[in-house]
DNA sequence: GTTGATTTGTGTTGTTTAGCACAAGAAGCT
DNA sequence: AGCTTCTTGTGCTAAACAACACAAATCAAC
């Protein structure tokens, strides 16, 4: 029990991932003998691509991005996720991370330490076809991403950008979400320009609307009739 | 043991992917029994997208490509994939299968009950954690393969393509590749003309030297030079 | 062997997108 | 409170790439 940082322990935590459910109540304690939980202020780097493997993390609270540095100016954002999500399944069996992980605003995050993540994997196969299941999510995920890059004009893209927002990750129509225009082209691979233009044309078109660090998407066919388009 | 098609049973099978290495011999009788080998012919589709998902192939000989149908007029290849790999981790526990699968040349394939399957990771964590590790060998090379799509120009993503092969399908300098210049357009996110254009460039400067359905790298260091400056 | 379809290749033009320069407003730091 | 940095936004230009038209070569089907 990790009584220095305050937290319930595992078993009477009421924020689990679906995988965790898989757990008996034994895993569960064990589970929360191995982990910590600490706070990320916004901008704060988690994980830091090409240091060593050594946990996984589930975030409590917040919203995180996981990206890929790169020699340019731009970092290349993967995906985002948000409370009850697991974040670190891609690297379960690497020794070095090969992304980097942030807080997008202020987050707390359940720190799992990778050795016991595995053993559980080993020990429970429920709980293994539930981490799989979670990864091809994001693998799939992938894939989609890959055509909206290469077979859609920009609109089209960014069109696809808030259908992720609002369908996968926040699962709602209406959300909180304080990314800057840069953030937003590094997730659509976009510069940060193109995406200044297309999303003041959204704002004036009334397709997104942008509320005191909300967004609102008044009308999703017409978003997805642009994202089909491309 | 499906004598009917001759082959050998999984036990003795001499082609096997790492994760069958973690089987008791038990196990691989089981896997024996439920599956099939099926011999396809140069483009002939092995999985359809949209149809049902009901096993996991085994590729025994040849080389297959994993791809997306859209709508447009042009697909979008996600893999390929030589002998000694599995096919279809990505909907292993899904009910329809997301992408589709086809030769690129002759095949031999194993096709193994996708319930049997799932019965193995359920019931031996050391397979269950190498599929992990294959599935994710798989997202990361998506990972890098967004990069290259992003900030990458041409010249920098067609030698991308051919280190992939390279490097991670052949293992090898040269190797036998026999696709048009369409699937590498649709396995680079770039048009035909420009595939063609650039690899007679790529030709000519000695990058890449093609003979009787033979790519060969002479100098990997230049590739990788192109492939860095994007 | 012939015919039709497809692929490869070249030249030119049009479209999409990024980059540059600049300005105004907001945010962060001292 | 003031200064610096960053973000947002506009106008214009350049670069990258796709598209179109056409021809030659190769492949597949009959």
């Amino acid at each position: 029990m990790n009584e220095k940082s305050g937290a319930k322990p595992c078993l009477y935590c009421g924020a689990k991932a679906t995988c965790f459910t898989k757990l008996t109540d034994e895993e569960l304690i064990v589970t929360g003998e191995s982990r910590v939980e600490i706070k990320y202020k916004k901008g704060e780097i988690i994980t830091k691509q090409g240091s060593f493997a050594s946990n996984i993390l589930f975030l409590k609270e917040g919203l995180v991005k996981l990206y890929l540095e790169t020699e340019g100016d731009h970092d290349f954002i993967l995906n985002f996720y948000n409370a009850g999500k697991l974040i670190g399944l891609p690297s379960l069996y690497d020794t070095i991370v090969s992304y980097s992980v942030a807080a997008v605003e202020d987050c707390v995050v359940c720190s799992i330490d990778i050795g016991t993540f595995r053993n559980l994997v080993m020990e429970n196969g429920k709980f293994a076809a539930e981490i799989i299941n979670t990864i091809n999510h994001c693998t799939q995920f992938s894939f989609d991403k890959m055509v909206s890059l290469t077979q859609k004009q920009l609109n089209g893209r960014l069109a696809d950008a808030f259908i992720y927002f609002s369908k996968y990750v926040f699962d709602s129509q209406k959300f909180k979400l304080n990314i800057s225009r840069k953030e937003m082209a590094d997730f659509t691979g976009m510069s940060t320009i193109s995406v200044i233009r297309i999303l003041k044309d959204f704002n004036k078109d009334g397709l997104v609307v942008y509320n005191n660090g909300y967004y609102e998407i008044p009308d999703m066919k017409r978003l997805e009739q642009i994202s089909a388009v491309g």
